[in-house]
DNA sequence: TAGATTGTTAATCGATTAACAATC
DNA sequence: TAGATTGTTAATCGATTAACAATC
């Protein structure tokens, strides 16, 4: 089974346009075309044709996009509509974050546990789920079979949980620690996301903006 | 001035590079060459001659690159010298989150300030610092100047806030609410964090991994 | 029907990779 | 010096934009 290769600057535009369409339908309309939701996105209206049409034809002539459609449709992509169970491995301040106020269930996952190893938080309930020690990471893999972790933990042990992980079957790890996981089985997926980089991206833009009135960012 | 423009690629690696010559200084090497350091990193040795040559020149034929005098120089083109003062809008779980745990001051970032809006947060203590109330957001940017703030409220009060911060004299903004922003402003930096456009992107690859060995990821 | 707008092909633009002369 | 490795130019590859026939 052959699959045409789909960029990945494709890939990371589609959940922008799912906000868009979402904002879209709050607002009450129907329908949109490219061109109108080009203006609105700051996109070409040809990238965005070109973005649906990779994936299927979802427009009309002469109408433009069925926004509910279009949002099934770019959502199904996503599979946001299949449900995926994972769980939390770090139950710091960005873990309780996540759990307090991430509604993991909009986008396809259920969240099933949480793990920690701290004496004082161990045992606890957070966000109505017991934590579980980290010691029982294997056998509650192997016997309830999540399919993705959080990564919340700190860098030292960043590398070592990630393979105690994959070892006992998960595929795809939501990595928020500030580093590249090293990670040698190809049937795993790793999403970062890296605070520092991000602020440091920041930074590199304000270093160079706001000098020179023609300056482009 | 004129500015040859710096493609956002080259800019979006160079965290990643300063991330690796951090390791390979701690490992107790004093130099590398762009293939030892392409092997380590997954990406062509080309890529990262490119990359740096657009900065200057900082090899040596026959030699390779002297990790911290790379290090340095890196540091230097994203900011990391130079220190900014930013402000937390948003006590919740994710900004005390990076309060106690996110290192503002290795990347260039100074925290001078908590606000947010709810009674039972603003007069105590976060990591040390008082926390004020959103009220207060105008006259304190007025008087201490800070360049950035970072963006932890709640969705529906994003936009205004940010139009808030933006009217008061705030040139960056780090933003982790799940939306785009809507900013006129020219001379506004701003650099997203958006949870949900990371975990669909996990979940695209998760949906369509893993079925034949054969697929790219 | 006439106007609007898609899906797609072709053209352009930009980013990555390859190659190699320069040189440490 | 000989070997290694850069910085840079040229070649390739891929992504974006433009154009337009098809068609609702």
């Amino acid at each position: 089974m052959k699959k045409a290769k789909i960029s990945h600057n494709v890939i990371t535009r589609l959940p922008r346009y799912l906000r868009y369409l979402a904002d879209l339908r709050d607002a009450g309309m129907i329908r949109i075309s490219s061109s109108e939701l080009s203006h609105q996105m700051g996109i070409t209206a040809s990238q965005i044709r070109q973005d649906f049409s990779t994936f299927g034809e979802f427009g009309q002539q002469g109408y433009g996009y069925n926004i509910d459609m279009l949002t099934k449709e770019i959502g199904d992509i996503l599979g946001i509509s299949s449900v995926r169970s994972c769980i939390i491995i770090g139950a710091g301040n960005l873990g309780r974050a996540l759990i307090a106020n991430f509604p993991f269930d909009e986008y396809g996952f259920s969240l099933a546990a949480i793990f920690d190893i701290s004496e004082e938080t161990v045992g606890t309930e957070i966000g109505g789920k017991n934590v579980l020690h980290a010691n029982q990471l294997e056998s509650y893999i192997e016997n309830n079979r999540p399919e993705v972790a959080v990564l919340t933990v700190p860098v030292k042990s960043a590398n070592s949980t990630a393979g105690r992980l994959i070892d006992a079957g998960i595929t795809g790890i939501w990595n928020f620690t500030n580093i590249d996981l090293k990670i040698t089985s190809p049937n795993v997926v790793v999403e970062n996301i890296h605070f520092s980089d991000s602020l440091l991206i920041l930074n590199y833009y304000m270093s160079r903006s706001n000098h020179s009135p023609d300056d482009e960012v």
